[in-house]
DNA sequence: CGACTATTATGACCGCTGTCATAGTCGGCT
DNA sequence: AGCCGACTATGACAGCGGTCATAATAGTCG
């Protein structure tokens, strides 16, 4: 079981990844196994081998996979923050999507968006997993609110709406291909954030 | 053609109403042309017929009724509220979704981002259309935010977040759920609206 | 070497989708 | 009546989807 870790990664993470990506693009609908095999370079027997529970369980490990991703994010934008403040996180968030969109293009959006809009109602599994994702997310941001003063009931209810208008946002600027909606959000919003940190310091 | 408003109205707006209603439970790629047609008691023949433009045309318009639906809305909420306020007004808009949530569930979302996430990369008309319902939209809130003082500069950008953060809300809603990131989006923002308004009156 | 497990490789199947082609029906207008 | 347009009704088709069945191939351990 270690002798894969050749290329990169083994194929099983490769395949994960490559559906995350290949969702946030088309839709969890429009992506075929096939397609996230081959975009994985990874041999398609080799996907019924991993995820036994078909397509169903590819799409929710991509989901966990994206929530850890985004909340890892946080912790490396704070760590790259000279001094903490609610709204430079923020503005670091925002600052992801609006370098992706003006350097390649506007054609992914956030997958755990994607996965919600086309599963909620069918697959509850899929729903679970978006949740779970948006949980890890929200619980990464309350807690980075919370060291920098935000007291700790108002920072998971910030932490909440920052996430929300960014989602709203990136679907947004997608639609617009543009990217105003996002730096509005960042803008707007930062005042609020910021005014949240108790004067305690 | 005025002897088909027979049945509340003609077959043919009753297909663009229930593509709406389906693409916001299933996205765009999992809703089929037969189940529109079925789903508004429509003969399957008549879609070639009213929509020769096939799947996308079909989508399409139910993306701009949806949108100015949505702007609509913004007039009665508008023309309901006693003392009009940006943050009454918001909270209107986050209240038709809590509503609709609490009593028949969490079964649809918004059909323009359903469409966005579904369409923005592979079909360009598809993405135009969501992007005018989104401006129609915005343009109808920013007007009411410029009718209760707010500097009209001010008034789109807060209308793109108002709406920004809604869209995002409604996903998180429906992945938990949980109407609580709905009213967290409207009890966090409202002071913010508010503080927008020119103190001239 | 033999055996056993992990992985890969195909091919087939069935269901569903959007679309087209072709008739059929209805209603009114001349 | 005759015609014509608008609408309805089916059926077929080609394509693609996920999934299963069945082998073939490593790769490793006894």
């Amino acid at each position: 079981m270690a002798a894969n870790e050749t290329s990169g990664r083994g194929p099983r993470e490769r395949m994960v990844f490559s559906a995350a990506q290949l969702i946030r693009r088309e839709g969890v609908a429009a992506t075929g196994m096939r397609e996230v095999a081959a975009h994985a370079g990874a041999p398609r027997g080799s996907l019924q081998h991993y995820f036994p529970g078909g397509k169903e369980q590819l799409v929710n490990e991509a989901v966990g996979w994206a929530g850890r991703y985004a909340a890892n994010r946080v912790a490396r934008f704070l760590s790259a923050l000279p001094e903490p403040t609610p709204s430079g996180l923020f503005a670091e968030m925002v600052r992801q999507w609006t370098d992706e969109y003006r350097t390649t293009g506007f054609a992914g959006g956030c997958p755990v968006a994607a996965a919600t809009v086309d599963c909620a109602e069918s697959t509850d599994s899929t729903r679970e997993a978006a949740a779970a994702a948006l949980g890890h997310w929200t619980g990464a941001v309350a807690r980075a609110l919370a060291g920098m003063g935000v007291p700790e009931d108002r920072a998971t209810a910030l932490a909440t709406l920052m996430i929300s208008t960014l989602e709203g946002a990136i679907i947004i600027a997608r639609a617009e291909r543009n990217v105003r909606a996002l730096t509005t959000a960042a803008r707007e919003l930062g005042p609020l954030l910021d005014a949240a940190v108790s004067k305690a310091d």
